[in-house]
DNA sequence: AATAGATTTGACAACGTTGACAACGGAAGG
DNA sequence: CCTTCCGTTGTCAACGTTGTCAAATCTATT
């Protein structure tokens, strides 16, 4: 009735069941005859080993996902990264969500490891660009892999994955330009978001290299949501733009739903982009033009790195990566008229 | 610099670490001299207790949570809701999507019971559905919460949390009738949709019990997208509807979407209700009437349930709970012309 | 045939915790 | 003063596994 333990399929072996424990593990050192017969008792007993048993011998076999927005859809895309590369290397995930403005963050996570025997964290903005909790938990030593967005790792106190997005803004940009649009706007500007400023500065930069200059009256702020959205675009109409740049699908999916409401079609009087490629951007028509980050393969490789780092003792073996983003080119977006 | 056991804690009281830790499990037998003493120098080392060693050696203290389609938002509330359950009561939780089509759901269920001490489950649709899995688990004496639609627990196997999409899809009909819509199309039948079922029962009742005919014509086919939401709109604007009733908010969307589109002005000349309250609710214009699911809450009982059932050893002290649906008044929805 | 070396196996402790039970000390009752 | 009892504390085994090291067996070399 009770579950098999190693000690059944040693008697049942007629072996030590060091021996058994040898083979679970693949050492080399046994001899075939024996592995096959203890394989064999394994079967037919159904053993399965004991993690929790093996964790507390062991290194930890757990590592955390923590995040903070946890209602976003990338942090589900995430986690199914995570999930993926842990069941293949037969870790455990613990998920911790929080609230980033609370001033514990540091003490509820170093409770976690010390008393989860967690080996490893992966952060994601906006918990990957407070320095000071990095530092905190890399003095409790767990391994630390950061999440971020920028062209370039920050710094090297533990490695990053740095999502591009400041080149991604960029590439839209271009694309925008490409197709002829000379009056752009760009919504969603809030000095204290992160991510648009880099969507900013991508953008900046391509306008400047052609030489065209950046209208003020064109970069509108506002928060990343629907209502937002339509406010801003609102606002940006006054200019008369041919296209209009989003910060996020959301405010793309309320400046569709605003220019429409004005009196312009989407998109042959206006071409309307957003970003992140989320749900949203087929809730809407036209589709969205916008931009892919691929949060899986994020995640997934973030979570090689980190059990890497557990595995091999010398921290430095596992380096900073990068990622691109890709244009994902739907029906918002055409040549101006 | 390694992490403090209970003997050091021990040490530093100068008592056994027995009674530390029966300090830390709360038990009653300790003078107060000794808590006191005990508890400052836990205080002072920062002892965390070992979970795993814990685990080890009593119950297990973890449960899973099985989930099919992952990237709905319903999950990820959900997930949250069971983790500030377990969170509170110091269990952990290990999240486990599936694809349900898969034939080894069972299998690979069972090999994570069996090797990582977990002591119960909670299933959601259509996996809760899936009779056989579930006498399977239990067979395997893990504790199984179901989450389903219904308006009554299916049967006695193991407690449920049913919810009772009927009688809201019902609610959101009187709603619209009593607002004096007489002609209502419904949106996104599937017969293999389980929850498309259970809405349109719902919606069939609520006119049938006033005496109103059901015109099969304004029935219509289709999947739970935005593009299917579009098309059956078309569909259903042939007759005529003064009020459409879409299965979730995507269709809606889409209806809302299509309706201008068709020239017809939403809420004036069509009312449109959605279900679910996705986010997708207010990211149109005009936000929309839908029906929102606590799932936080139910996925939060559900993990309350499982919990009970691990530290008790008579399941029947559990029993299955229903949760009805509230209707989220928004503006798609008014009084026909 | 004897020895060294390599390969395979086993005995045992250890990980940090809780459960079972024994031991201690003092209060109450005779 | 001796017993009984209760509240408090301690000792020890156990959970299922892996690491360490020694024992046993086999292989190759002389």
């Amino acid at each position: 009735m009770k579950k098999p333990t190693i000690k059944d399929v040693a008697k049942l072996a007629g072996v030590s069941f060091k021996t058994v424990s040898r083979v679970v593990n693949k050492e080399a050192s046994v001899s075939d005859e024996v592995r096959t017969k203890v394989l064999e008792c394994i079967e037919k007993l159904n053993y399965q080993p004991n993690h929790t048993a093996r964790v507390m011998r062991k290194a930890p076999f757990s590592l955390a996902f923590v995040y903070d927005n946890p209602n976003s859809h990338y942090v589900i895309e995430m986690q199914n990264g995570i999930i993926s590369e842990c069941r293949e290397r037969g870790f455990e995930l613990v998920i911790h969500p929080t609230d980033s403005r609370s001033e514990d963050v540091g003490k509820e996570l170093a409770a976690m490891i010390g008393s989860n025997q967690i080996g490893g964290v992966i952060l994601t903005p906006p918990l990957s660009e407070n320095r000071e909790l990095v530092t905190f938990l890399l003095n409790r030593d767990a391994k630390v892999v950061r999440i971020l967005s920028g062209a370039e790792a920050p710094d090297t106190l533990a490695p990053v994955i740095h999502v591009d997005d400041v080149g991604a803004a960029r590439k839209m940009t271009d694309y925008l330009l490409d197709l002829g649009h000379k009056k752009i706007a760009f919504l969603g500007y809030h000095a204290s978001h992160e991510s648009s400023l880099g969507r900013l500065e991508g953008f900046r930069t391509a306008l400047e290299s052609r030489g065209l200059p950046v209208d003020k009256n064109l970069i509108i702020d506002g928060e990343f949501t629907f209502d937002s959205g339509m406010a801003m675009t609102r606002e940006a109409l006054k200019g008369k733009p041919t296209a209009i740049f989003a910060c996020n699908d959301e405010i793309a999916a309320g400046a569709v739903f605003q220019s429409r409401l004005s009196g312009f079609n989407v998109p042959e009087d206006v071409s309307i982009v957003g970003f992140e490629n989320s749900p949203f951007s087929v809730q809407t028509w036209p589709h969205l033009t916008t931009v892919n980050q691929p949060n899986f393969d994020i995640a997934a490789c973030a979570a090689a790195m980190v059990i890497k780092m557990m595995q091999e003792k010398d921290v430095h073996s596992v380096e900073s990566k990068g990622f691109s983003l890709n244009l994902v080119v739907r029906d918002s977006a055409i040549k101006p008229a």
